[in-house]
DNA sequence: CTGAATTAATCAGGGCACTGAGTATTTCAG
DNA sequence: CTGAAATACTCAGTGCCCTGATTAATTCAG
């Protein structure tokens, strides 16, 4: 006895809820590239030319997930990786035309897939829940580096 | 140009919140057992005996991962397998005592984890949060087979 | 200018999540 | 009773996600 009941973990609930996201990606955007990738070349066709840590931050991902989610792109033939010549630890990313292409015919086909997840919930409970999500992630977030001892700002 | 906002998709949201509770649950409740470790365990106290495809289902885990899963809270002495003498496919998994002290112990840290997970959120607007969630994931658990043509209900 | 931080990226290792194919066991039609 | 279908589980392969350790390049104090 004394088990608990998952539904009211907010963890579990975040599983099934991307476990739900990820069924539907692959049936109704693409089977061959992911939601991180998409969620990468998205960054890149929006700041051609940054370095991989910094489009890690952009989207979420560390800096091993970033270097796998990368090099996969890189070899579909989706992004152009060099090394900068300005910084030698830097590589800079940009799509390829290739991957124009396809971020614009997978942009249509996710606001697709989004209307349909999101069918359930009426206008009002769609903000609501982009909110709430936003708003536990964003604090649990802020719990990482229990603010810095040294400069804290400026 | 045409890139998009991520913000407002909830695939990426649910990414995102996820990352926050996994760093949340090594941090507050365990490094050694896993949320998905925590909640077969937590399904096997509930109901002990279960063959693993059941417990797949209780906590949502296909059959692979939670062969995974089961696989490592064995090599941990934290549940038994033993084959089914009556159906010779199953294998029907309890907990151990050491399994049972476990779970006791992540239980109560579990809860504390949650309620700093919510803080951010009123009592109203957890209840929120979890209704949203789970009518998003419901639905779209639900376009998995769509509506069996043999005897749909009873 | 040189040695000590700092920083970007990589590598090794563990865990979750899915699909498709294969194995063993049970069930069920004929 | 026997062969086909169904079922529980396993295995191989791909991809995401994290940490800790390592490597290469840059920066910065002395």
């Amino acid at each position: 006895m004394a088990a608990v009941d998952l539904t009211t973990h907010p963890g579990h609930l975040a599983r099934r809820l991307q476990q739900a996201h990820y069924l539907l990606w692959n049936t109704m955007v693409s089977e061959e590239i992911t939601s991180p990738q998409f969620a990468v070349l998205n960054a890149l066709v929006a700041e051609p030319g940054l370095d991989q840590r910094t489009v890690g931050e952009r989207v979420g991902l560390d800096r091993s997930t970033i270097a796998e989610v990368i090099s996969r792109l890189g070899r579909r033939g989706l992004l152009d990786k060099v090394r900068d010549p300005q910084d030698g630890r830097r590589s800079l990313l940009r799509p390829t035309d290739d991957g124009l292409r396809t971020h614009r015919k997978l942009a249509v086909r996710t606001a697709r897939m989004n209307q349909v997840f999101l069918a359930p919930l009426s206008a009002a409970e769609q903000a609501q829940f982009f909110d709430l999500i936003r708003r536990v992630s964003d604090a649990a977030e802020g719990l990482r580096n229990p603010a810095e001892p040294l400069v804290p700002q400026g």
